[in-house]
DNA sequence: TACGGTCATTGACTGCGGTCATTTAAATCA
DNA sequence: TGATTTAAATGACCGCAGTCAATGACCGTA
């Protein structure tokens, strides 16, 4: 029933070795004090192998940050459908930002918003993907306060979310060039709240 | 009446040559594809001088993109004092946004934003360095746009200003991540546009 | 003017990310 | 089963950022 021949396997059994060992060794030292040639000794394959399994180094880490995303369905889930839209965003953040700061860690974030930066090819970088799961929660999210009046009619969904987006990665990226003292889960709550209440209809001067 | 000596005046000419012809193969070439050879080959003198005279590739924009910072003076005298606070913050960000569109550029800023990240010191990053002349003018704006009654009271003056200085951060960063088709002055207008009106007291519907 | 110390300069060297022609062995075909 | 195709694995190699012990020209001083 196993459609895969011998070969196949045996190369998916180096890759999944390789993906493990290099996120275990980067957890313990750090992705830039982790070289290539260590991750490949530690699995007894030569170096060129690592690359005919990925691009480059920093693609593993890619592979990690997309597990992200089958964490965000459990996280809509968890979301009463009841409350506010600007409310659930806020929810919404809260779960990512606890998952970034105690599961991914700044280290491997840094990587993936450096390499969202220099990885210059012509298509976009996963990071702003539309695919991305959390991205279309947020879209429903807005169109629902828009639709129900949460929102100002005078800005289109697309900007809103557009902005909404830019929030977080703002928040994200503040975090990772402050050195400690910087707690992203309530930097990212009291910006987002200021945000949103630009784009309520009516600004109340309460943020939580 | 010239302290220097013959030494000191001999390193100097040499710095400068070579923060010169950095800059020029930087903007010919790109910063990635300019190497550090290049460049003393260029100017004539061994590698290790190079070092000798800046602690990284890097630090050479580094110098270039303070001199931002002069330029920011000249703007704000531009500035009408009469004007709501709101809307001098958003003039000062637009002229900061147009010259670094069309002076600075997206290669050498992406140095920047990557550097911010990855040169992980002590020390947070010039990019967040409260000294910065830009950082400055904003903090008055704001301060003024409280004593006025322009903006919330409940929210402390300093993390206004935090918000304000991550909003420009967050769209340059979008900016640095996005293949053409970004106008980074639009963009930030209307990002910053928003914000603004979540601090104000009492929000109003328009946005320019 | 002679001399010891300073400091800009040198270039061979290290370490690392990534490449590629070649090897090896499994898969497919005749 | 033997011959041929295919693709995973190899490791020598490249280019480049950054290092550092050695050099010698220039400095202040006696």
């Amino acid at each position: 029933m196993n459609s895969l021949t011998t070969r196949q396997k045996k190369a998916l059994e180096t890759r999944e070795k390789l993906l493990k060992t290099s996120l275990d060794l980067f957890n313990k030292h750090g992705f830039e004090h982790v070289s290539v040639e260590q991750i490949t000794k530690a699995c007894n394959v030569s170096k060129g192998t690592f690359y005919t399994h990925f691009p480059s180094k920093y693609d593993v880490i890619l592979e990690k940050f997309k597990e992200l995303d089958n964490f965000y369905s459990t996280v809509e889930k968890s979301i009463d459908g009841n409350m506010p839209a600007s409310e659930k965003i806020l929810l919404l953040y809260r779960e990512q930002m606890l998952y970034l700061t105690n599961i991914v860690g700044k280290d491997l974030l840094r990587t993936v918003y450096t390499a969202a930066m220099t990885n210059q090819v012509e298509k976009d970088h996963y990071l702003i993907s539309p695919q991305r799961k959390i991205f279309q929660i947020l879209n429903t999210y807005i169109e629902e306060g828009i639709k129900l009046g949460e929102f100002r009619k005078d800005l289109q969904a697309t900007q809103m979310q557009t902005i909404i987006k830019r929030c977080m990665r703002a928040n994200v990226y503040d975090w990772l060039i402050h050195n400690e003292d910087f707690d992203l889960v309530a930097e990212m709550a009291h910006f987002t709240a200021v945000v949103l209440n630009g784009m309520k209809v009516e600004a109340t001067d309460e943020v939580t």
